[in-house]
DNA sequence: GATGAATGAGTCTTCATTCAT
DNA sequence: CATGAATGAAGACTCATTCAT
């Protein structure tokens, strides 16, 4: 597995696991390319035959992310917008995030760092969004607070959790209640969608 | 009060509103001496007066506001831990978050860095302090997260919300209360200590 | 002359001249900062102390060479425009490119560089003001040929000469003098300005 | 012309074309391997199968200039040294470079690394067999003087010239013109052969 | 209290070049 | 003919830090 033979042609992916091990680690710019290609026991300028500035690792690893969760806020679009497909958004959310935690500790860590990046803008938008599928538009301040809390607690809940003992898959899942809970509470009866049949045909 | 007079012997109390400004926003490494010095219109070496490193910048504004929460968790440690005085906690908390947002800004979106600096220890103690003022020892993984939650939020909260429209107080009273939900459903009346007297036995 | 106090204070003026010496001699691009920095026995930091940029480098050069050609073109701009004026302003011209030959040299042999610095428009239009004051607006192309040779054979003179053998400013004048010849022949009697006695106030 | 299939077996002719561009546009050290190989949409290793280094990319472009010049230079020193002679060597070497401007103008404009490269030698070896036909062995420094200024106005009239305006051909037979009066005011008939047949002599 | 001058270690990045395939 | 992958050397530049004055 480590001989030059075995690595060749995987040298693209080699990078961004460790860049991404490293910058979750240790922060991005406390990063330098000189510890990522050590690591690797390449050359710094290896890491640029693959790309382009030290920003295109972050990008590359943010784009593998950011598809599994676009694909969920255009499949949720099309849902209606009942409280069932929201609880069935957050199932998926958090499936999608236990998928790619570190990179997701990443950015939740070094956010300062992501804002001046170009992702950042990117995913901004994508957390209006989902925010925007769990919020009725005229919801009460306290109502919209529930939700956002909900979404937040969901992206630090898996390391901020890592020093209570027990399960991950069971911490997941708590913190996975925790939040749905939020999100009902922030959707009483009342101003849920008039008619209840609609909610039948949501999640699949 | 910009004239070179009245900046005189308050050098250190504007370098530290600069310096936090700006780690902040740009987050620490990518802020500069050279970048405060010269919104300072001082030289860097001036910096050095002051402060013997960048990292002292920093935990110089780290125990301006480590103060008021050490008061409150000493403070809590002396009540009975009742559900009154969790909501006490929360409120008080509230109000010190309230007085320096800007470094708590800081220190959540630099937390990577914050790690590998010499107060991320301290900070975590703090945190790990006010988690076992909430909770009760033997909750539920489900409560533990709650309370957890119920702390991260009101960090988070301030500047997460910027972009919603509102008073900025009427946001804070909206997590605020969210958060105390979230508390008070960690500690259902089942729970909580028979009788208040054992209370006192609480805290070590 | 060269311990470390003599230098104090100078270094600016140290790192210009080494700089201009080893840009004339190898060309910019291949002059590193290194090298600077090496000959002068200080660091590389230590220049970027006194200079922004490697560039800002050439412009503080540059700036010290146009200022007498600046003069020299405000003060022929208020002549009359007689064939007079116009040999006094090559006499004054190559006694300014004299004080500043290496750079000169520099700039002619780096043409291709110093057209992507910032300090390129700037020459380029000093050099068509002087033609200006030499040509006639409505001269024949041949005409305008001869003064652009006038001119650009002074330039290069300096440097293409130093192979010949001889005094350097018996060289110097046997460039003046053929260059002149090119500008009288540039213009002719009858193509200059009718009175001929506006001619008399000409010259200092 | 370019498809795949027009280019298979041009590939050198192109990579010399696209470097001349580069270089005369650039300069040499400005202008990356990556660049040419780029425009080209090639690999930079195919560089390296048409040309051993970057150098001989240049070296490749020199010899193709430089057959026409040495054949005048050869013929010029069979010819008898009148001025008749002169004036058609200049006449012969003005169409030499129009064929080849953008070669000449890169040489132009980066004396300074061309002097570093292993055709410097070449070409000033060149440039003074040149000279010694225009010029008397025993002629005045001025008269030095007018010849190297005949070669070099020249050289740098093509491109000095582009921004007037005029027919280009136009602007070519301006500079001989000018250029050819300079030999002809170098060579007075006081100084000329008496005996056309000493001529045979002159040349090594 | 503060500055001017400098340093050493490090940053990201680019380059010409090589070689197995 | 040409590429994909990589290298070693070097580039410009920035940073936190120091110290004599």
């Amino acid at each position: 597995m480590s001989t030059p033979q075995a690595r060749r042609g995987n040298t693209r992916q080699r990078i961004q696991d460790v860049a991404l091990e490293l910058f979750a680690e240790h922060g991005y710019e406390k990063t330098s390319l000189r510890e990522i290609a050590e690591r690797l026991d390449v050359t710094k300028a290896a890491l640029y035959y693959h790309f382009k500035t030290k920003e295109d690792i972050v990008i590359s690893l943010f784009q593998d992310l950011v598809r599994p969760i676009d694909e969920l806020i255009t499949w949720a679009q099309e849902q209606p917008r009942t409280l069932e497909t929201k609880r069935e958004v957050m199932r998926r959310y958090s499936e999608s995030l236990n998928g790619c935690a570190p990179l997701f500790r990443f950015m939740q860590e070094n956010q300062a760092t992501v804002r001046d990046l170009s992702i950042g803008e990117t995913f901004k938008r994508r957390m209006y969004d989902l925010f925007e599928l769990l919020n009725e538009p005229d919801a009460e301040l306290r109502d919209q607070v529930r939700c956002i809390t909900a979404l937040f607690s969901m992206h630090a809940g898996m390391f901020i959790l890592q020093k209570l003992h027990g399960d991950p898959e069971d911490k997941r899942k708590a913190v996975l209640e925790v939040a749905t809970e939020l999100v009902t509470a922030a959707n009483p009866p009342s101003r849920r969608p008039a008619r209840p049949d609609s909610a039948q045909t949501a999640a699949p």
